[in-house]
DNA sequence: CCACAAATGCAACAATGTTGCGTTTGTGGC
DNA sequence: GCCACAAACGCAACATTGTTGCATTTGTGG
């Protein structure tokens, strides 16, 4: 097998992002590739738990993100409960072209046909970092049986 | 003048919402109705100290803020630092009409001209509630100054 | 004006995130 | 393979934001 132009494995990621391997990174990464959606600290200390090995440092864990973020290789961002949530960079990218669906009964995320709006003009002098158009409601499942959803 | 149908001041509106009007929640209803954008507890803290009147107890403006989102009176939503906003209930209806630009550098808000973009089409059985254009990046102030923004 | 439930103030606690500092470890150079 | 050094780690302590328990005060209906 010829050394791959696209590295796919953590220790590679971490290599080419330029920053130290470490057993801690590779494996908070690996658990952030396995994830199927964000996950907050105390999940990821779950998750990390379960590996057989010693549960890490609360506090290496959280300086293992920071420097992932810093380094492009993880997102953060905050959930509704105000925790920071924390995903494989590169995960999203599949997810670039279309809207997503959040159902806020069971908390599933669906993709949308449908192409996300382009980003408006802004006044002089703001930079745009992230536009996202943030599409809630229930979905299909939720929508047909009991809640009554407070219509107010 | 005749009985206001439509009640609009604090201590009415708490009476229509079915909870005892006391000066502690008038203060803080007077404080949301005034404030031009979402206010997390520490802000309100200190607007209500400007009062003149001695500071309120942190855990009571806490339940007071709480009792007014149950009551239907204020709106609750987190900021992308993980910190609880409130708002008047009816204040965001003034801002539906365009699009908010959230600085993430300062926290600050501001409205721009665009129009927010249609709702999508959703498959069958979903239904909306809520489709909210956010756009996010450094207003004019944080963008010029100081922070390079790790550009990598 | 009274009684009672609701609201408040205080203290303590809980969850999440950060800082300081001494020790360990990965990495480049030999 | 070995060394030195900076980066990463582990630990303790702290900071911020939000919550719970309980005794006291206060708004409201009668």
């Amino acid at each position: 097998m010829a050394s791959a132009s696209i590295p796919s494995n953590p220790a590679d990621l971490l290599r080419a992002a330029g920053i130290k391997v470490t057993p801690g990174r590779v494996r908070v990464l690996q658990a952030l590739h396995g994830a199927r959606q964000p996950l907050c600290h105390g999940e990821m200390e779950a998750q990390l738990g379960v590996d057989g090995e010693a549960a890490m440092d609360r506090v290496t864990l959280y300086r293992i993100l920071d420097s992932l973020v810093a380094c492009g290789l993880a997102l953060k961002a905050v959930d509704t409960r105000g925790v920071f949530r924390f995903s494989a960079a590169g995960a999203q990218r599949q997810h670039a072209n279309h809207i997503h669906f959040r159902c806020t009964d069971c908390g599933g995320v669906f993709c949308l046909k449908a192409e996300p709006p382009p980003p408006p003009t802004l006044p002089e002098g703001f930079r745009l970092r992230r536009a996202e158009f943030d599409v809630c409601g229930t979905c299909d499942r939720c929508s047909g049986d009991t809640t009554p959803l407070v219509p107010r």
